[in-house]
DNA sequence: ACCTGAACACCGTTCAAGT
DNA sequence: ACCTGAACACCGTTCAAGT
């Protein structure tokens, strides 16, 4: 039962990116992590970007799983939203890493196509996905605000991430709930 | 009266970073928009960093001139907060660029130390003068609240930039507003 | 079916050499 | 003082060749 190259490949580039972007990424490193060469890579991921496709389609599969997962704990806004915000400080807390859609985001103009969409269709999942606590909350606008939210916790991301200090998130999202911006 | 070659590559590596960010701004690149070769670059910048840290102290040096330009503007709060959220659009307007700062944030683990390092001072300088017009206004937690802002347009930025689409950045700051995160 | 070595045009960097 | 050509080790990509 070994596994699957295709995976281990996925497994190891997952992290590279969400530290060092999709132009940080490497096929050589990655080459070095699996064990084989960097021409093998391209047997799996014909480009980079459908590498960095598969990635980020992945990542939004997963956070769509995640989020079920909390609508399932919780009924309570107020807590769904506390599990949506930890959700993206487990990046920071894994060696100040980023969301990877967030990253490749700042990458726009370097992605390709495929990649981009990707990028899209996890904004649009998170969106849909706030959007529905919030309507539910009885928030108005839930969908601009969803939005709102979910830029907002990019940017403390981003803050946080610069100065290489997770407590920033923590105080930025913070202030977000005491402003209003998240209901708490 | 020549223009300083020091001051033509930065002219033309500023914007190339605020699209491509600092791992995409590319030395040969740079020297064919100047009209040099690039190992000529390196006799102004000897390497890289030198040259991403004298864009990123410029560029905060610039923003700081901006602030205070505002605040000689006008002394309403609304007003003043208006103007700076109209600076971070300038960047998506030209080009769909990033805040140059901003798109350094997200490249943390592959900037050396002084650009790490102007980037940390970039978001002190905002922060400093965010909280100033907050506290004059009445606000409490000035300071906290003034962060939360900060990284909340650093993610409407990115957020638009991934759709390429200004609209969403307006659509998002707007919220923040309507929210209460930024005083209207 | 899966992997590799070698080549290609890119990259930042270095340095001896030019003027 | 300022610039350059050539070399270095990197990069993604391609492809003929291996098993």
């Amino acid at each position: 039962m070994n596994t699957d190259t295709r995976e281990t490949i996925m497994a190891a580039a997952k992290p590279m990116v969400q530290a060092h972007g999709y132009s940080g990424l490497s096929f050589r490193e990655i080459a070095k992590t699996v064990g084989v060469k960097s021409a093998s890579i391209h047997y799996h991921f014909p480009a980079k970007g459908d590498l960095g496709a598969a990635l980020a389609r992945r990542y939004t599969d997963d956070a769509a799983a995640a989020f079920e997962a909390i609508a399932a704990r919780t009924a309570d806004p107020a807590k769904r939203l506390h599990a949506y915000t930890d959700g993206f400080r487990l990046a920071l807390e894994n060696g100040n890493r980023m969301c990877l859609c967030g990253i490749l985001a700042a990458e726009h103009d370097d992605l390709p196509d495929a990649v981009k969409a990707e990028v899209v269709r996890f904004g649009d999942v998170n969106v849909a996905w706030v959007a529905k606590v919030l309507s539910e909350a009885g928030v108005k606008d839930a969908e601009a605000r969803a939005l709102a939210i979910f830029a907002a916790i990019g940017g403390a991301q981003l803050a946080a991430r610069s100065r290489g200090d997770i407590t920033v998130y923590d105080g930025i999202v913070e202030s977000y709930r005491a402003a209003g911006l998240i209901p708490a």
